[in-house]
RNA sequence: GGGGACGUAGCUCAGUUGGGAGAGCGCUGCCCUUGCAAGGCAGAAGUCGUGAGUUCGAGUCUCAUCGUCUCCA
């Protein structure tokens, strides 16, 4: 029967599909770039999402899950940067579909439909799958995972031949040095004879694992059982997880029938879009520069794409770094395709329309993307020129030498402190016939990775919660009080999580005994069975307060989420801690009301701001706190004054129509329909929290001004952010502007502050605060035009320090041709003598000339002057300054035409003169 | 997280044991030209990123800080 081939797109939907039948859940991709796991640069796994299910720090909201997660790997462990292009299947960008239970089903069922899956739905043909099951490992203490190869011999029709146990290396999962781990098990599929690449390898045979490309990995199937001990034992977990992975890119290309991964329809429509844009054809060969290069452009492109959607732009740091990265490397590819000028953002489109119906946030950012992708593209042309003119230096230095050789020195500072690339830099030495010492080059990166290892060994935290189980706090009641009662369950400190215990100021009940670090401020934090406090997130900043008991009284200063747990960080005030102990916990109001109106004012803003500019604004990040707030948002170019007066204006106007400010809980799906806007990257349940400004109930939502998905916490009535003004706008990246703006007390202050100045400079310039710009202006205008017609006057002489200088020049003695100036022009300043001292070089012809002046009773100044027929004679201007500057009490220099020196003692100057007259005749006799 | 480079006029940059803030382009005015371009002459324009320190004196040296670029992790 002849089958039309799957889509990459049917594949997907098929995957889901087949799990959802099953009672799984289906949770959209979270985002790439993960929010609150500082140690993740990108999502690089799917299991991502689910990982503190897994450490046990939260609950899953279901039994089971199915998912397609977007996922980058360029950096830490899987680094797969240096190897796209050159093969068929790395990718920086790819797609991980994967099944999860959370202690539901566990070995049985997931073996079972993983080979329904291939072999039913995907109709791949069994005799070519490979099954491999983990073989145990002595030193370890883990052991051969019997139960998986009997469950593929009985609930599987494969050959019990090809159940093969492995090692360790491929079939033993862990996340990290300790945490949740256990075997797992390895689909395979043989391609053929006809595909290994290794034949050209003596003793080659093909197998599984054996590294060819005829058997390649599809599934991997985790079962996480265990949980791996600090010590590095393996203890059996009380509760079973599911964790497999199969990369989409790797099964099209096997339903498709295509050698590459490239060659499927996820790639073939940007390889296309390439291949508009140059000249040259893709070819599909590997060991082909030019191949390549389409490969590295294409698989960029969607990494780029995803990532700037998902609110990641290039910059010089951190995430944004890598992106530059990666721009730039694509940039560098397509000048191998002769594309000089900016065209990666031209993909963009390509990869939106192919990805669009499986991750719909890419729809409506397309703009924003290619305009970030632009201008990055149009900034790396920038660095490229100006690395061109460093390369013109070290190319003529290696001219002059006889190997006509680059130094590994320039090569690699052109490299690490200009960013020029090693293959271009070659690449040009080649067309001047030069050389590039490419050896020495590796030397010094060599030492530059030792460098950032040897500092990255040194800056590993100390504080980790090891195994500990953190239990979850009710935070419910910070929408609606500031004061509650609660218990205290635990107390952390940088050891660690304690379940029972005391702390208080005096040593004896201290927890630990080693506290060398923290002695200064003792920080410890609370942990309660319920808490009013609001912990930091969606922008907002977390609560400060007190908590307090019969006890003792604690002063909280950060607040801290771990899983479900709220770490109550701050300094004990008086008294003991002790676990079990009754409390209030009081959240200081001012703080929190300052809080709120900034909050509630930054969600009129955003309405603002779309309203005035239009849909294209989209929310880039916010930070609420109470002195101010700040709202980040893509915009392409700065907003005119007329356009901020507008969104002032219309947040003011909201403000005063005092609209109810009203909070929903609904299902997701139906706060989408009703138009509620969501954050790109933030993690939503099935219930989200709406607000909505400008309706009392749920019926009003669709009409309100704003909605957004927010758990913030917010005024009730926006009367109460009582004002409202926009202090800053700048841009913080390519497409992105930000907003600082005042509510509140916090904006009195600052109204008070400006109107001070403007009382001030009424008075001081004597006239009404409107005229006071035209009148500094006029100040302005006559003190330039004063300053200037003085130095006009003292250039045409017309100075009394002009007209001493004269004197002095008369009355000056010679020595042959050459006069002898000196003498002291009383309140002269140091502008005016240098200007007598070129006056009187140029009347004299031939002279050295020293003049002094004094400022006050405890400044001198010595200037010396000598023409150049007289430096030939020995006479030195600097030479003189410094002999005579002493004696005044100071100490000068200068070059031999010009020289000057400041000093303390104004009574010596007199004998300075005659020191400096004395000098010159010496010099000249 | 670690290393390197850079921040001087609107723009691109120069500024040499620490000793008069400069050039080119652009801008303004005038001359030349029917007009434009070019050319000639004149002119305006700078808290030398910010803050301390050393010094008689700092664009220049030291330290800190902010920003930009760049490489490594």
């Amino acid at each position: 029967m002849d089958r039309r081939l799957l889509t990459s797109q049917e594949i997907r939907s098929a995957f889901i599909n087949f799990f959802k039948d099953r009672g799984h859940k289906f949770v959209p991709s979270s985002s790439v770039a993960p929010i609150g796991d500082p140690t993740l640069m990108f999502t690089n796994a799917g299991m991502n999402q689910f990982k503190d299910i897994f450490l046990g720090l939260s609950k899953s909201e279901c039994k089971s899950a199915v998912n397609t997660q977007k996922c980058i790997r360029v950096s830490g462990k899987h680094n797969d940067l240096e190897e796209v292009g050159i093969d068929t299947y790395h990718h920086t960008f790819f797609e991980m579909l994967g099944n999860w239970s959370f202690d539901d089903y566990f070995k049985e069922d997931t073996i079972k439909w993983a080979w329904e899956l291939l072999t039913d739905v995907y109709k791949i043909d069994e005799s070519k799958l490979w099954a491999t099951v983990f073989a145990g490992d002595e030193e370890d203490g883990s052991e051969y995972d019997k139960e998986a190869a009997q469950l593929w011999a009985k609930v599987t029709s494969i050959n019990p031949d090809r159940i093969l146990a492995c090692g360790k290396k491929d079939n033993f999962w862990e996340m990290g040095a300790s945490g949740p781990c256990g075997p797992c098990s390895e689909i395979h599929i043989d391609l053929g004879e006809g595909r290994c690449d290794m034949q050209h390898i003596e003793d080659h045979v093909c197998e599984v694992n054996a590294g060819c490309s005829r058997y390649i990995e599809l599934w991997n199937l985790v079962f996480i059982q265990y949980n791996r001990q600090e010590d590095g034992s393996l203890v059996k977990l009380p509760a079973r997880y599911i964790d497999t992975g199969a990369g989409l890119e790797r099964i099209a290309a096997v339903l498709q029938n295509k050698k590459s991964n490239y060659d499927t329809d996820l790639f073939m429509p940007i390889i296309n879009a390439i291949a508009e844009i140059t000249t040259a054809p893709y070819t599909s060969q590997l060991n082909f520069g030019i191949d390549n290069a389409f490969r590295v452009i294409a698989d960029h492109a969607r990494a780029l794409t995803f990532a700037i959607t998902d609110g990641v732009t290039p910059s010089n740091e951190g995430r944004g770094y890598v992106l530059r990265r990666l721009l730039r490397r694509a940039a560098r590819f397509g000048r191998q395709l002769d594309i000089n000028g900016p065209f990666m953002y031209s993909l963009v489109d390509v990869v939106v329309d192919n990805m669009g119906t499986a991750y719909p946030e890419l729809n409506g950012r397309a703009e924003f993307v290619k305009t970030v992708i632009k201008s990055e593209e149009e900034s790396f042309g920038k660095t490229l020129d100006r690395g061109l003119d460093i390369f013109e230096k070290a190319a003529e230095t290696a001219r002059k030498t006889s190997a006509r050789l680059i130094s590994g020195q320039d090569a690699f500072q052109m490299y690490d402190t200009y960013g020029f690339p090693l293959d271009l830099t070659e690449l040009m030495a080649r067309e001047r016939d030069l050389s590039v010492d490419t050896a020495t080059f590796e030397q010094f990166m060599d030492e530059q990775r030792q460098r950032a290892r040897d500092a990255q060994k040194s800056s590993l935290p100390k504080f980790t919660f090891g195994n500990a189980e953190l239990p979850p706090t009710n935070d419910t009641l910070k929408y609606k009080t500031v004061r509650c009662d609660a218990k205290v369950i635990g107390l952390m400190d940088f050891d660690g999580y304690h379940e029972k215990g005391s702390f208080g100021r005096d040593d004896s009940v201290r927890l630990n005994v080693d506290y060398n670090y923290v002695e200064k401020d003792d920080h410890i934090s609370l942990v309660l069975d319920e808490t009013c406090f609001y912990v930091k997130a969606g922008g907002q900043v977390g609560d400060i307060g007190k908590i307090e008991s019969d006890d003792f009284s604690f002063k909280v200063t950060e607040t801290e989420k771990l899983g479900d747990c709220i770490a109550h960080w701050g300094k004990l005030v008086s008294g003991t801690i002790t676990v079990d102990a009754k409390v209030t916990a009081m959240v200081d109001k001012k703080f929190r009301d300052a809080v709120t109106k900034n909050h509630t004012a930054t969600h009129i803003l955003q309405w603002a701001l779309q309203q005035t500019l239009g849909d294209g604004v989209h929310q880039q990040g916010s930070l609420v706190n109470p002195d101010y707030l700040r709202f980040d948002f893509t915009f392409p170019k700065a907003l005119t004054h007329e356009q901020l007066s507008s969104v002032e204006l219309l947040v003011r106007t909201k403000i005063a129509e005092a609209l109810p400010v009203s909070f929903h809980s609904m299902a997701i799906d139906d706060a989408k329909s009703l138009g509620a806007m969501a954050l790109f990257g933030e993690k939503y349940g099935d219930t989200v929290r709406v607000v909505a400004i400008g309706t009392k109930d749920e019926n009003g939502i669709r009409q309100s001004i704003s909605k957004e998905f927010c758990g913030g916490i917010h005024v009730d009535n926006t009367a109460a952010i009582g004002g409202f003004k926009i202090v800053k706008e700048e841009s913080i990246s390519a497409g992105v502007r930000r907003i600082t703006a005042l509510t509140g007390r916090p904006l009195l202050d600052y109204l008070v502050t400006r109107s001070d100045i403007v009382d001030e400079l009424t008075q001081t310039l004597k006239a009404p605060s409107d005229q006071i710009a035209a009148r500094v202006g006029k100040l302005l205008d006559d003190n330039k035009r004063l300053a200037k017609e003085l130095k006009n006057a003292a250039k045409a002489g017309g100075t009394d320090v002009m007209a001493a200088a004269r004197k002095l020049l008369e009355s000056a003695e010679k020595v042959g041709d050459a006069s002898v100036i000196t003498g002291v022009l009383k309140g002269a300043k140091v502008d005016d003598l240098r200007g007598a001292i070129d006056m009187l070089k140029k009347t004299a012809k031939s002279a050295a000339i020293v003049l002094g002046a004094s400022e006050g009773d405890s400044k001198v100044i010595l200037i010396a002057g000598v023409t150049d027929d007289l430096i030939k004679r020995g006479v030195k201007a600097g030479d003189i300054i410094k002999e005579i500057a002493p004696i005044v009490g100071g100490g000068g220099g200068g070059r031999p035409q010009m020289a000057q020196a400041g000093g303390k003692n104004p009574a010596k100057l007199d004998e300075a003169m005659t020191k400096a007259k004395q000098l010159i005749k010496e010099k000249l006799g």
